[in-house]
DNA sequence: GTTTTAAACTAACGTTTGTTAGTTTGTTAT
DNA sequence: ATAACAAACTAACAAACGTTAGTTTAAAAC
């Protein structure tokens, strides 16, 4: 890892096509061609097709975990460990909004890194639902089925990389706010 | 359309595949030999590749159309009507979950039908907004930004097809009532 | 001024892609 | 028996695919 800028430029770029139509439907040809240069030219700097879409995901994947695991450990109460992971989610999601498009769709097209990647999401789950438990457990957060709880929030916070570049006049920390306003309390009044 | 029941096994062997994979990585010859025949044969049946994954979106959109313009005429509250939605997503999801995966994530890859598949999104959109708004204005339902609910309520829905296969001890009406409870009214004790 | 290096190029490769044309097979209706 | 039909087949197509090999260009390092 650590790729070169030029290395960088082909990620970003492939990214944002990625986003659009997928991994599958995106040929080499078209990421040449977005960054004005020749297919060939791109194995200067990269080793095949699906090195790009490792790094995407898998530098994505990584980030989550750190963020979730500091989170955790923490001194803090249930209920905000989630306001957390929300923000994290906003974060992640707001700084790399094409790449999250790739980890939420095209992570089965990965190969060799597929087994690593997949641990890193049931490590990842694992961790918020234990969070969630918890808070069960000390009477902060209703006693209804943990898994529908964590489905429900993990769902929305995943749909993020769609609607964040459709509401650019909303800022980070409050389109966080409000989330944890309306996933944490709900929205009946 | 109303296709042959020959046509009918095709859209659901590719339904299956287009889940797993993706419409772009799913090749005529896989669906081939998923049905146990050659690929030229498929040509009896369906005009293309494109008029299967046509099908399988169009009618589900479609579905959820009539589903929601029936919901919003009924003479009921704004919380009532918002579980009725959610019941119908349980319920289409139930029936189609490999269907759902292409209305998610392949509909890009629509060409002849694909402005008629945006002009059902937006209005499937527009009339939930319109129903969160209705609620708002009665007083049923919290004054936060209509757009944040819609969208956190919209995703976990949207994201259904993939949790149910997971929870096949878990019947529709109880999973509807349990994400109702969580959807409307929060996690937070 | 020579060597090294980064980054592009042209040309081509073997494969896979969606699709068409024409044919065969077996069943159903006349 | 014969005609009609549904559904499969073989063979082939042109285009697009990811990738490799070898070469050129221009700037940086010595």
């Amino acid at each position: 890892m650590n790729p070169t800028p030029r290395k960088l430029e082909i990620i970003t770029i492939a990214s944002a096509l990625f986003k659009d139509r997928g991994f599958s439907a995106v040929t080499m040809r078209d990421i040449a061609k977005a960054m004005g240069i020749k297919a060939a030219s791109l194995y200067n700097h990269i080793k095949n097709k699906e090195e790009i879409l490792t790094f995407i995901i898998i530098s994505l994947a990584e980030e989550f975990i750190n963020g979730i695991d500091k989170i955790k450990e923490e001194n803090n109460t249930s209920i905000d460990k989630l306001k957390k992971i929300i923000a994290l989610h906003v974060d992640i999601a707001t700084k790399n909004t094409n790449g999250m498009a790739s980890l939420n769709n095209d992570w089965m097209h990965l190969n060799d890194q597929l087994d690593y990647y997949l641990s890193l999401r049931v490590n990842y789950e694992d961790t918020f639902r234990t969070i969630i438990n918890e808070g069960i457990k000390k009477n902060e957060i209703k006693s209804i089925n943990s898994d529908i709880m964590l489905f429900s929030i993990l769902s929305t916070l995943r749909s993020l990389y769609i609607w964040i570049p459709q509401k650019e006049d909303m800022n980070s920390s409050l389109l966080a706010t409000n989330l944890s306003e309306v996933l944490l309390k709900g929205i009946n009044k």
